[in-house]
DNA sequence: AACAATTTAACACAGTCGTACTAGAATGAG
DNA sequence: CTCATTCTAGTACGACTGTGTTAAATTGTT
């Protein structure tokens, strides 16, 4: 039998890769022959695991969805509701490079799909993903207040968290954006 | 004397026709063939407007920024101040395909920007304009709050509007955005 | 050591990109 | 009508793109 591969750790180590040429150099020098050299491949290699570029671009989304998912899911649960639901916000923000480089392949990618109908359906996923998370944050925080309101306070925190999102990419200090998503989580759980 | 052309007009004509491309195929697809085929003009016409594509896309941004500006500033005063913080807001908002357009334009340029100088700089010209907006907004609904919940605040709203503006890209139904920026106007007003 | 399967390297193809140049068409002023 | 000036069409160049293909190198098993 020929060289074994573990062919999982490779497709991230590629997607990786990616993500470094992403952040580096945009979305546009996510190239196939830019990426394999980045994960120091033959193209050839590289279109092993991802046949099409568009396959490529699929996997560093949803790579990105996963791992976050992963961390979030991997939280020890704490009995102040205020600290656990800004400790499951948090990890959609970006305090280290690793959430740093996520959150920017999510944005990216997420105006990518706008006019990529496979990148949509893989944002779409992650999308209704965060979508829960502000629902179940925002019924932990006021399990009282009626569905509508629940409804809107969803929306609010989802399109804040995005919204934040955006602005520490161009630079806005985490801190400032970790108090004020705080500030709206406690009056979440004050009303 | 040759053929006179209205520069300012072509230029103009020439930008709009740039973003039908970026809103119909991406941000990619904003090259100089496509976007002189969609104007209708030979590629040479448009190098004398636009020696490069970095110019072009520069002008696409900042026309926005100029366009929106304007209609804010030409909105009539009204004596509520809630009715007028929605009508300058909405002015962001994707209520009609003019607006619709700018919107997209806007936010995936700045992702642009995110790797690109030149438009890095026209970016945030606009962005500090629509911080401006928010702050006078805030201004006007809390003038009694302390100044560092005035600025925490204009930050939240911010975050809020270009949250929104994604999510409108994304498929939002404009009547829930509309609803959740007016009701978090309206608590600015209560506070 | 020999085989077989897989990975890699290298090259090829057709297309598009930004940019540049040149010759000719169009047109307002005299 | 003529001229001067501007605009346009067309072409060209080198670089890059995604996608294939083919031959050689690599390596676990027998």
């Amino acid at each position: 039998m020929p060289k074994l591969i573990d062919h999982q750790a490779r497709e991230e180590a590629i997607v990786e890769a990616a993500w470094r040429v992403m952040v580096r150099d945009g979305a546009a020098a996510v190239s196939v022959r830019n990426v394999a050299a980045e994960a120091d491949l033959a193209t050839a290699s590289l279109r092993r695991a991802f046949p099409s570029q568009s396959d490529l671009l699929v996997a560093c989304l949803t790579l990105m969805g996963t791992r976050a998912e992963a961390r979030i899911r991997a939280l020890r649960p704490r009995p102040d509701a205020v600290a656990m639901a800004m400790a499951q916000l948090g990890e959609t923000m970006p305090l280290d490079d690793q959430r740093r480089v996520e959150m920017k392949v999510y944005v990216v990618l997420g105006i990518a799909a706008l006019s990529d109908p496979a990148l949509r359906a893989a944002h779409q996923r992650i999308d209704a993903g965060i979508e829960r998370l502000c629902a179940s944050v925002v019924a932990s925080l006021s399990p009282s207040a009626p569905r509508s309101e629940r409804a809107r306070a969803t929306r609010h925190l989802h399109a804040l968290l995005d919204g934040l999102a955006l602005h520490l990419l161009h630079g806005m200090s985490p801190r400032a954006a970790t108090n004020t998503l705080r500030q709206y989580v406690l009056s979440l759980s004050k009303a």
